[in-house]
DNA sequence: CGCGCTCTGAAAGTAAGTTTCATCCGTGGC
DNA sequence: GCCACGGATGAAACTTACTTTCAGAGCGCG
């Protein structure tokens, strides 16, 4: 009863592979075969059946299942699992990503994507990271403070500008984007103490937006400035400054990701602003829901 | 024929979670418990036996197997490995980290932009992993042949379709995007072989986005559809499926990680078919990089 | 109201995993 | 040299897990 021939591999979560490398010379022939096998392609153990497997190390199922027990496994398929389990961790690391910034001229699709996806992701958890949320705070407070909330932004920068009025607008408050300058201006001379201008501008340098926020600051109205560039022009008539984290690339893949960048910042101060008060937010929310409901076809289930 | 039940898992090393539940409403009941149980702890779930899962699923083996079957796998030992290696893999986030989705009521700024960012990010890196290089390359192709491109979508999809439109144009395509409806419809009823039309629909059930590249596609255009739920009705109009891997989220937060998702894959587009002919699309890019440059303020670098 | 449809689980059937046991083979005692 | 012993091994019996089949339930539709 004292020979149990099992060793625990129950506290080790990680080293399976190495743990069975470590016990292999203490194993039968058979046995050893078996581990040899596993050791040298655990993901391709964990794909094959038992039977299988005996067979490719020449041997029973018997002997099999004996190597399981011999490394500490119950059985054959919590060995397969684990084997599953380790082969996904390990394979990890030699992805070779293309990390730069740019994309070389042969790379295939599937570079491609690896890429942008990669730089994109970045740029989202950048952004997030270096946000301070101190300054969100206080732009938080002033949104949800405001009279009337007017968002500027030109080219790019006004898709979110235009995602930023709307989703205020969805929560009930008052806000507007102006894809035109000259009506924005007009607009920006209109508000006063206690409305807020949102200016978003990637390189922090686009003249019309920087104009229509000084304007609006003008007019005492509390500015604020989304931008990459914590010196750029656009901070000097902003009362806060908020920046985004995109990497400075090319023209290529750059462009999006300053835009998720923007768009994250802009969910933020979203969020925050519900955020302050629940039960408002949420009526408007199911009711603007309920709205689009009509448009939805069908329960959404397979073939038509 | 084509229409298979099975959607193909099998180039998504990564996403089989994420899979699952963009396949989630397509599900039958019994299946979508299954499902939810699968995706609420894929380790757990690799561990149990099938009938073990089935019990806990309160329903049969058939079912299961049936499940297996209907998000790719050839059985339930196939299903238990992926899951086993998926579960290896994303032991990452073992900081309790609101991963859920939701924010919770007493939260502080900090922590919601820590959530925020961290579903956002996780939105695009999932995208990319499913994101299945081989269609790409044929809407690559498509759209680099095309005569003519239309781009619809609306409300949030609609930002995107004016994105991409915008891309497209900039690289000297011929691209459209509609806000209207109806003169998308009519756009539509002008399109012809060779030509192609992308319809954008997060839920993939927006009845104006089908109807238009329904239209779109007996009039003979390659039709593309971009949207989070391989199964939904928009798919059944497209020649082509690319699908975003955005979790089913509430309404805050999962608007905005959908819109990254998508956006994600319009740059991919985009940057597939720029780099298809890279000499043209430069001369392009520089065009319109200095046709705005007059609208920069100063050195256009940062200490403004 | 009945037809055809999908969804479902019970049960039968098959394959996988596990145990048992007889055999083999090397070792050491007599 | 012969025999008893014990570990190693695989064949076969056995058990459990997985898969398929099928009939009934429920639902939408004409």
């Amino acid at each position: 009863m004292a020979k149990s021939p099992k060793i625990s591999a129950s506290h080790e979560p990680g080293g399976l592979i190495v743990h069975i490398s470590g016990l292999l010379p203490s194993l039968s022939p058979a046995e050893q075969r078996v581990a040899r096998l596993v050791v040298a392609d655990p993901a391709d153990a964990a794909r094959r059946t038992i039977t299988d497997l005996a067979t490719a190390a020449e041997t029973s199922e018997a002997t099999v299942i004996r190597f399981c027990r011999s490394v500490g496994m119950d059985g054959y398929p919590q060995l397969r699992i684990r084997l599953a389990a380790e082969a996904a961790r390990r394979v990890e690391p030699p992805d070779a990503r293309v990390v730069g910034g740019d994309i070389p001229p042969g790379a295939d699709l599937a570079q491609i994507i690896a890429t942008i996806a990669f730089n994109d992701a970045r740029a989202v958890e950048e952004t997030a990271e270096q946000l301070d949320p101190a300054v969100c705070e206080q732009v938080v407070e002033a949104i949800g403070a405001a009279g009337r909330i007017d968002v500027y932004g030109a080219g790019a920068s006004g898709f979110v500008a235009s995602d930023f009025q709307q989703k205020l607008h969805r929560i009930g408050r008052i806000a507007f984007y102006f894809p035109d300058v000259h009506t924005a201006l007009t607009s920006a001379a209109l508000l006063g103490r206690g409305d807020v201008a949102v200016g978003i501008s990637h390189t922090g340098t686009t003249s019309d937006v920087i104009e229509v926020l000084e304007q609006a600051r003008a007019r005492g109205a509390t500015t604020v400035a989304l931008t990459n560039f914590p010196r750029s022009p656009i901070t000097e008539v902003a009362d806060h400054v908020l920046t985004t984290a995109a990497r400075e690339t090319t023209y290529r893949s750059g462009a999006t990701a300053s835009r998720l960048a923007q768009l994250t910042v802009v969910d933020c101060l979203f969020v925050g602003v519900a955020a302050r008060s629940r039960a408002r937010t949420k009526k408007a929310l199911e009711a603007t829901a309920e709205a689009v409901q009509s448009h939805r076809v069908g329960p959404g289930r397979r073939q038509g």
